[in-house]
DNA sequence: CAAATAATTGCAACAATGTTGCTATTTTTG
DNA sequence: CAAAAATAGCAACATTGTTGCAATTATTTG
């Protein structure tokens, strides 16, 4: 029934008003928030505080995943499926857009294959492209 | 002769002391440098705000690029050859390795290429990313 | 369902990071 | 070396992130 009340049972994470209100926020936005946003978009009478314990706890959980950037400001966009506690498997590319500034997942790009030297141990990659988006390209 | 004046000049910078200290800083350093590691390094009679407006003005040069992080720590490195005044080359690939905690320039490592689906128009990739260096895994 | 327990929230206080305007100092130019 | 231009340091402020704690809210238990 209740697709968010699920995500958050399933997470082992107890229901709230405001895990509830930022999920939400985040399965109604097409590409990525940062806090700010969220700041911005959760209400007035919401604590700071809270969102950023509500950040952490949702990557934790792999609800959600950070997206680097070179500009201090990390953005947050929902897993797909078989991210969970501890492990993320978002192996898709990123892009920033420069002209709507949104930040996209792009689920149908898969993220490379890359060789590295001898010696090295690879976890995982992060790949973030800069460009335009196909909205704003049209 | 000097090699720290002559990079400074070659760029139309003013030679001054904190530009060559943080220039020296980074030349003697392996591995990327984030803005509290150069505070730290630079000596104590330095302001903050001068950091800041030398590392601006050096990433806007083509001296050094920034490596984005999903937590909120840029770091810097020095660039190599051909990156100058507004548009950055650097094509290669990073390693945040995690014993260490260094962020390496993997200068052999080239970006690979990656295919967007119709309509969007990528102007450059950034990859990161995390593992274990070659000189921890040994 | 109500009480007990567990978890989360908001608040306050604080630390760290980043920005801007202005003046004094330093660097470059001629 | 003097004049002009650029930079550094300072102060004040804004933004962002962290921590401890008491009050509130959610979950579990009987
Ligand atoms: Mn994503
Ligand atoms: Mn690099
Ligand atoms: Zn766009
Ligand atoms: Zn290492």
């Amino acid at each position: 029934m209740n697709n968010i009340q699920n995500i958050l049972r399933n997470n082992k994470l107890s229901v709230t008003e405001g895990r509830k209100k930022i999920l939400q926020l985040f399965l109604n936005t097409e590409g990525a928030l940062a806090h700010s946003d969220i700041e911005k978009g959760a209400g007035e009478n919401f604590d700071r505080v809270t969102i950023y314990r509500t950040l952490h706890s949702f990557v934790e959980k792999g609800i959600i995943h950070a997206i680097p950037s070179a500009d201090n400001s990390i953005k947050y966009a929902l897993c797909k499926d078989e991210c969970g506690e501890g492990h993320h498997h978002d192996h898709h590319v990123h892009l920033v857009c420069s002209v709507c500034q949104k930040t996209l997942c792009l689920d149908e790009v898969v993220v490379p294959i890359v060789n590295f030297p001898a010696g090295y141990c690879i976890k995982n990659i992060e790949v973030v492209a800069n460009g335009i988006c196909k909205q704003c390209n049209s």
